[in-house]
RNA sequence: GGGCACUUAGCUCAGUUGGUUAGAGCGUUGCGCUCACAUCGCAGAGGUCAGUGGUUCAAGUCCACUAGUGCCCACCA
């Protein structure tokens, strides 16, 4: 006899549990030719990550899938790491040192990197301690981080090789400059939000005369690198301006006149300022026309030589100073309202300035073509699909990759330069800083001063954590791997450059299926983001609740893809089912008697004669079982874990318990009780592997599994032969009878201690077969006294119900209000009707019986033959009442 | 400018390949005897599926358009 606590209490299990798990190498994976491998990379998180409910969904997911995988009998890999997020990492470490009153530049390079280690020594783990809280069960002794050893070689092999292939090269492109963190963006990290700007109209004197071109432009302060003004070619009212020069406001430069078809005669006045080093379309008429490039500006966004008496003011201070200046030249015509989308950083929010600057890039659109042909031949797939064409049209239209980012943190760039040798000649792409200039033989070489992008390293990740490049036994068993699960959010920054890594130096796709589940938002739909302060602290849900209930509940509430809006009330859902099945068990375990379960099972239920409630029990396990296999498959976990919730709650305990209670001394309720439970909860235990464990370990067990972990038995065998349509329609009837019986009951206030007579009135054999045999049953559920079945007429004075092709009828002598008993039958007999002459139109419809299946027709058929007797049976109960 | 998603009960959402009476959780109403559970039980009320048109024997489910909401992408300065 156990002796347990009420409520199930997470807090006192949880961290047990998953020690033990951990302790005895349940995690762990190793190649193992006689099982078959599943692997599932973990979108590494950022070491200064902090783990929040976009995590806790997206790490649920993962475990859900590894631990059935695991249990039903594959190698299953979950490998586990972290990322060096080097902007974000970089600003953290520099931030905390702002405190100390320390600058970045100060310390120096190698001091500051040092420091941004030691921050990472200390902080950098704090959220694969909080996945363990969530009981992920990645194969921790195999974490991987973007910049231990391996990687980093795996990084500079990678470089090496694309720059050999000639898909790396340097050189001098517009790209996104955040002034804040000081270096390039990749267009993806550059993130268009809607801003209210202004449109200013300024007037371009016409050398040499009193006419000038008017020009409209949003940054102002990007004039002063202006070299010349263009046109459309079409525009017929700048045709006269061919051969002049006109001349820039305050600094006098003399500007060209361009036509090019490039110009949108429509906006602002027709007329574009042409400034090279900070707009891309401008950049591109400056190569085009041979214009010189006039960078104005210092990596921090302010005004630098170039820019005259503007020299050291912010950009945005620049811009307001040019307006009053061209305000006091009459230069200045009008500004408006102007509402236009503006990059900023995706790290910190700044507005980004297009800017001229030498850069390393990666060639895409070489890398692009297989991954283009791996999706579009279904080789990987997208759940939803949706995602596919989002995908697709990205990497038809994919432009080069801006790889190299002015900050510390990160993989330093192996290239060298010779300091004699000019371009060309003097660069050296080499792992190690090589001796001599191979050129002219100088030995001072120097090293780039960049790092890489973070995501040069994580699109290696799904074979750089196997030991890629050496061909390691893990890299030939684990890859490629089988499922990505991620947000949507990282689909080009992440998804996409995987499977062209993957392709590239594999030479095959990194995964199969790409998982791609919603957003998690507030209740008004807003992004949970600390900024914000609206999220609802996962770590907190898991004190409050449990992590079984924070797991469960958000997979239940999240539709496949789809996002989803969490308030902390959503977490009681899987709070309060924890505790539902904690109290099953807690009752069933009560009355268990272990030594009647020492049976074969087979043997037992060849054996045994099952009572149809069992029958039906153990038919409705299995058929939950499969639809739960095969909705994890299809990536359907909301729906799988609602089958799991329907089946334990309504089914199991509502019903099967309740009926067990009567027999619950008997061998054949004690192995039925035993064995449903048992195996209901390996069916859940990856949405709530804490409770399963825990309740697991406390079931009487067979001695071999003794001591052993629910996590590593196997997913229960799908029994086809346990499933009976017919046993859970029959269970269905006498559930339909019970059911109605007590909303007679509730109908009439007969008090619930109350025990009455019913009678069943039926003509069918079946029914009465049915109903007879499990009379017992209904009397006990219903609360009954005698429950007579057979062919009677309906005493006077009775409520009635109609319960397919039979009668039910309770005596209530006295009780009985015939107005509102009639009511009560009207209008139930109002909905028969109604779906009755649906039926009969459809019936009688010719296109319908010519062209519905067979099967269909066959079912209407079926159903407008019950409805005639149960319409009929009404109507005569009616007249009763009235007579 | 292009693309995607969403609009179903008071609230938050499910709804497989179109096929009988559209589901859940929460909330709500009534009743709670019962020795697993009030984080509970039993019973009930409550939607015609944003709108319009179409395809079909049959549409919440497919198509088109309209309206609203949200998101993503995009070099009109």
């Amino acid at each position: 006899m156990v002796e347990l606590p009420k409520a199930y209490n997470p807090r006192e299990v949880e961290d047990r549990i998953y020690q033990d798990w951990e302790k005895n190498g349940y995690f762990s994976a190793r190649p193992d030719p006689a099982k078959k491998p599943y692997s599932i990379v973990i979108p590494p998180p950022n070491i200064t990550g902090i783990l929040h409910m976009g995590h806790a969904l997206n790490n649920t997911i993962q475990d859900i899938l590894i631990r059935f995988k695991r249990m039903r009998g594959f190698e299953a890999e979950w490998m586990p790491g972290t990322d060096h997020a080097g902007i974000a990492t970089q600003n953290v470490v520099e931030r905390r040192l702002a405190k100390e009153g320390v600058k970045r530049q100060e310390l120096g390079r190698e001091k500051f990197v040092e420091e941004v280690w030691k921050w990472r020594e200390e902080y950098g783990s704090t959220i694969i301690r909080q996945l363990k809280k969530l009981g992920c069960s990645c194969d921790w002794p195999r974490t991987r981080f973007t910049m231990d050893e391996g990687l980093s070689g795996a990084v500079l092999e990678v470089f090496e090789r694309l720059y050999k292939k000639g898909l790396i090269y340097k050189g001098s492109y517009i790209i996104n400059w955040c002034p804040r963190c000081q270096t390039a963006l990749s267009d993806e990290e550059s993130q268009h939000r809607d801003v209210e700007g202004m449109l200013y109209y300024i007037k371009y004197p016409v050398k040499g005369s009193d006419e000038h071109v008017i020009i409209a432009t949003t940054r102002p302060e990007t004039m002063l690198g202006d070299v010349a003004v263009a046109v459309n070619p079409q525009d017929k009212r700048y045709k006269a301006l061919k051969g002049k020069t006109l001349l820039l406001p305050i600094l006098d430069r003399e500007l060209k006149v361009i036509y090019d078809r490039l110009v949108d005669a429509k906006f602002g006045t027709g007329a574009l300022k042409v400034t090279p080093a900070h707009d891309p379309v401008d950049f591109e008429l400056g190569r085009k026309y041979a214009l010189e490039e006039i960078n104005v500006m210092n990596g921090d966004g302010t005004i630098n030589a170039s820019g005259g008496d503007y020299e050291g003011m912010d950009r945005f201070e620049a811009r307001e100073a040019i307006i009053e200046d061209l305000k006091e030249r009459g230069l200045f015509v009008k500004s408006e309202a102007h509402r236009h989308a503006v990059g900023h950083c995706y790290r910190c929010h700044t507005m980004v300035e297009p800017r001229l600057s030498p850069q390393w890039f990666v060639k895409m659109a070489p890398l692009a073509k297989p991954a283009i042909e791996a999706v579009k031949s279904g080789k990987i797939k997208f759940y939803p699909a949706r995602w596919t064409k989002v995908y697709l049209d990205w990497m038809e239209n994919i432009r080069d990759w801006c790889i190299s980012r002015q900050i510390w943190w990160g993989h330093r760039i192996p290239v060298y330069y010779c300091k004699k040798c000019q371009g060309e000649k003097g660069i050296v792409v080499s792992r190690v800083k090589p001796e001599k200039c191979p050129s002219c033989g100088s030995a001072e070489m120097e090293q780039d001063p960049d790092v890489l992008d973070t995501w040069f390293s994580s699109w290696l990740w799904p074979f750089s954590t196997f030991g890629w490049p050496k061909e390691t036994p893990e890299l030939k068993y684990f890859y490629p791997t089988d499922s990505l699960v991620t947000a949507q959010e990282i689909i080009f920054f992440w998804v996409a450059r995987m499977i062209m890594a993957g392709l590239e130096f594999m030479g095959d796709t990194p995964f199969k299926d790409v998982y791609i589940h919603g957003t998690v938002r507030d209740m008004t739909g807003t992004k949970m983001s600390k900024s914000l302060g609206n999220v609802i602290d996962p770590l907190d849900m898991i004190a409050k609740y449990g992590t079984d209930a924070l797991r469960f509940s958000i997979i239940s509430i999240t539709a496949q893809g789809q996002d989803v809006y969490l308030s902390e009330s959503k977490f009681e859902l899987g709070r309060n089912f924890a505790n539902k099945i904690w109290n099953a068990s807690r009752f069933i375990m009560m009355n268990l008697k272990p030594e009647e379960l020492s049976v074969d099972l087979c043997a037992f239920f060849k054996g045994m004669k099952l009572t149809l409630a069992e029958r039906w029990i153990l038919s409705r396990f299995y058929t939950t079982l499969g639809y739960v296999e095969e909705c994890i498959c299809k990536y359907k976990f909301n729906e799988a874990a609602n089958a799991v919730y329907e089946f334990l709650w309504h089914e199991f305990c509502d019903w099967y318990i309740e009926i067990s209670k009567s027999t619950i001394g008997e061998k054949s309720s004690q192995v039925i009780l035993y064995k449903v439970l048992e195996k209901s909860l390996r069916m859940l235990h990856p949405f709530m592997p804490f409770i399963t464990e825990e309740i697991w370990q406390k079931l009487p067990r067979p001695k071999d599994t003794a001591g052993e972990s629910i996590m590593v038995q196997p997913w229960p065998h799908a029994q086809k032969e346990m499933i009976s349509k017919d046993d859970e329609e029959d269970m269905g009837r006498v559930i339909a009878l019970v059911a109605s019986v007590r909303n007679m009951r509730a109908a009439w206030n007969i008090e619930p201690r109350a025990e009455i007579r019913a009678i069943i009135n039926t003509h069918d054999p079946k029914d009465e077969k049915l109903f007879s045999g499990s009379s017992e049953l209904i009397k006990r559920l219903a609360r009954l006294l005698d429950l007579a079945i057979g062919r009677h007429a309906k005493p006077k004075s009775s409520a009635a119900a109609v319960i397919g092709r039979s009668d039910v009828y309770l005596p209530l002598e006295g009780l009985i209000d015939f107005e509102k008993e009639k009511a009560r039958l009207g209008k139930e007999l109002m909905r028969m009707e109604g779906e009755m002459k649906g039926l009969r139109s459809r019936l009688g419809d010719k296109n319908f019986t010519s062209k519905a299946p067979a099967e269909v027709i066959g079912k209407q058929r079926e159903r407008a033959a019950e409805l005639e007797i149960q319409i009929k049976k009404m109507k005569e109960n009616m007249s009763e009442v009235a007579g």
